[in-house]
DNA sequence: ACAGTAACTGACTGTCTGGTTAGTTACCCT
DNA sequence: AGGGTAACTAACCAGACAGTCAGTTACTGT
């Protein structure tokens, strides 16, 4: 009930060796991110994709090499765009920053891939070669990525001198929380987190502890609010996902 | 093989009604700890206590009210101290902020019951009244108290005005991230996080960002430390941590 | 000393799922 | 048009695990 033979109707399935492996790569993000590892079956993501369990086993020798595909053909190309945003740029390390973490929002943490960090986060314990494995893709280059621009700023004196090893990982540490977050426990608070709020504030108070001169007394967001109000934001702001 | 039946020997096991609940929460959490919730093996619980699966059953009805136990008696009487610290406090929200964090990490992050959060994240989405149940006693509380915090430092000036719900998740974001790190990818990285200088680092940072006035330019730790080995670790004022 | 009882055991059930494979069927080629 | 083959299916293991319960055994009270 998903794929679409094109007008083939009448048959009880169609071959189609070009088209299956994207489509089970789909599906499989959908389940994994759904269910984590584990817990994904992978009748589930076969079901999913319109085949049969045996079908997958056709183009994947085993859920992990399944899981491994998922990563490559999503995580990784998104890290690349980022490494090619941090190459071409030129001006202030700190707009270099904003691009970055709202770069990174509108490819990988509002996407349907924004569930994969808190899956290896999960699971990364009982399943030490897939931990491995994400580490030197994506999480080795990710803070390399986010270090050199620390390190730039730092050295252009745009940025107070600091350990640029740990203040990678307190810069990315709201990102990763934000991801978290919204794949567990969203659904049991009242009132949804604005994530564009957050991460403008994050950004702000993050900037303002890191810059190399004082700043004025107050978190001034990037960008002008129309809402001030400070505890409880009523604002329901209906929008789902999509910004 | 653990039990301690004090010198009863030859007997195949003994009643110990009183003991069981203390001994059975206390393996429950190593387990769950080690294997997340789905993957815990009542089995396995049960024979690091030193009794039966039968017997784990007498105690708590399903694997759902074990866990709820372990919360119980865990995670909330660590928050309950936690409200304690707050209430008795006196004198600036700096240093009731610093108390708090590394008073958190001597009685939960450096604990056993350091890895209950990283389980709460992995299984929220898959077991959604641990998920609520989790959120109503220990999130909701945590934030509450933190939060009430910062609204007392803005009040009084010592912060400049934020938005405190936000603030509060930012403060907390890098904690929640150093619990999830070292129960996951801790083993994959070459050279291991170190925890304090992790947390000094974010509450210079943060405080910075934080404060009303102006503050001196380098983000300084707040103890002196005796390897600056990374990238020039700027240190000035070496005040201690606690008044 | 011994009967009553409550703590405890361990084998059993039903269900679930990763991975396998024998068999079926759509498509291609001549 | 019909044989060959590769894509695909479906039924099938084997192992695992939450929860149950009939039976066993340590302790207690008299």
């Amino acid at each position: 009930m998903v794929a679409d033979p094109s007008h083939r109707v009448p048959t009880r399935w169609t071959r189609r060796k070009e088209a299956r492996p994207a489509e089970l790569l789909s599906a499989a993000l959908d389940i994994f991110v759904e269910k984590g590892y584990a817990a994904t079956r992978l009748d589930d993501v076969a079901r999913r994709a319109g085949v049969s369990k045996g079908t997958l086993y056709l183009y994947y020798d085993s859920k992990e090499s399944l899981f491994k595909a998922v990563i490559r053909g999503g995580l990784v190309p998104a890290i690349e765009r980022g490494e090619q945003v941090v190459a071409d740029h030129s001006g202030p390390m700190a707009e270099l920053l904003e691009k970055i973490v709202f770069g990174w929002w509108e490819a990988v943490g509002n996407s349907r891939l924004g569930g994969i960090p808190k899956l290896m986060f999960a699971e990364a314990k009982n399943f030490p070669d897939l931990a491995q494995f994400y580490y030197s893709e994506v999480i080795g280059r990710s803070y390399a990525l986010v270090q050199r621009v620390l390190e730039a700023g730092c050295r252009q004196g745009e940025f107070a001198p600091i350990d640029a090893v740990y203040g990678t990982r307190l810069v990315l540490a709201p990102l990763v929380f934000l991801l978290l977050w919204r794949h567990s426990f969203s659904g049991c608070e009242p009132a949804p987190l604005d994530p564009h709020r957050y991460l403008r504030l994050h950004l702000s108070l993050a900037l303002r502890g890191l810059s190399a001169d004082a700043v004025p007394a107050a978190p001034s967001p990037t960008v002008a609010l129309r809402v001030s109000s400070r505890a409880r934001v009523r604002r329901r702001s209906a929008h789902g996902i999509t910004s």
